[in-house]
DNA sequence: CAGAACGTTCAGAATATCCTAAACGCACAG
DNA sequence: CTGTGCGTTTAGGATATTCTGAACGTTCTG
């Protein structure tokens, strides 16, 4: 591996582990493969990586996964290839569906795990109330935020209007008795 | 801490531990604080959430730098006290700017440092040209990104478009001879 | 000034994550 | 069927993160 290699590799590597997404050596298979005019098999990058090919093996599928890297099959060798995807949008799509949006929606569902804890509770009417009220406005946010975010991976612009003034008035109640 | 309480202060940290931004406990800290109509001293805190003070003050340190927390006076006490904050654009902008943009700012100083590297190395003619277009592809995508993440940041939406087609002709090369 | 009440720092224990080498399963060739 | 070349799984060691209690510095009180 060259030095500008190297210089890449590690500089992914260490962007990588502080994404939340990958882990350094993802980062830095990554980094390699980028830097790759032809695909390479596992055991080249565990070599130039000098890394153990299962460990190489077990962090590769994660870049597939983020379809940050493809599965490739290299004529006249039975061994697997890997290069890196060029793509980016498509993985910019996974990340916000499948890390973003999914934490956003643990949220919710804790959210609404609360709303119905708290409607079985048999404390303080106000305490109820209040408590009631809070997590009424973080459900708004978060609803937002995962609305947002679906538009935007299907390529609609995402106005942080909806995010800066949280609806303060909640949406009207339906089919509230006059 | 009642029942409800612990089912939102449970979720948050679930959700803050695969967050990549706050560890288990400070989603805890920060749930306990939502449901409170009043803040927390520090040895509240520890002692509802079963904590010694030590890792509180450490983890409540984070949850104030990036605003989800606010420390104020209470009148007649020593202790610091904390409450939830309120505005979650506040959040969100500090969560863009430091962690997301910061990071997309290591790729490009790594993209930078490596066309700097190609530039100076001496190897074959062709393989540094690879280098340079792969490496320009992956630097107007994440300068791409950055000027977005400035953009929402600033309350401008966000469009997608710009990412989905990265510029496949570059830039037009400055000042080149005829 | 002495003592008490705080929050913070720090060294080491507890816990989680990452990495390796060996064992395993599968596919293909002879 | 047997042997070889692969990728994957797994148990255990290495490394990083999180947590605690003790020590420390600061601020307020008497």
């Amino acid at each position: 591996m060259d030095r500008t290699t190297g210089i890449f590799v590690d500089g992914m590597g260490a962007a990588a582990a502080t994404s939340g997404i990958l882990n350094q050596l993802q980062g830095r298979i990554f980094g390699l493969l980028c830097l790759q005019p032809h695909p390479l098999s596992l055991e080249e990058i565990a070599i130039d990586l000098e890394q153990s090919k299962s460990n190489i093996s077990v962090n590769i599928r994660g870049l597939v996964d983020w379809h940050l890297v493809r599965r490739t099959r290299v004529a006249g060798s039975r061994k697997d290839h890997y290069e890196a995807a060029a793509d980016f949008w498509r993985v910019m799509q996974e990340i916000m569906e499948r890390r973003f949006r999914w934490n956003v929606r643990q949220v919710l569902a804790t959210i609404a795990e609360t709303e119905r804890a708290v409607g079985e509770a048999t404390g303080r009417r106000e305490s109820a109330q209040f408590v009631t009220t809070r997590v009424a406005g973080l459900r708004a946010f978060f609803a937002a935020i995962d609305a947002g975010l679906g538009a935007f991976a299907q390529g609609k612009p995402l106005d942080p209007a909806a995010l800066r003034s949280p609806p303060l008035v909640a949406l009207p109640r339906p089919r509230q008795r006059s």
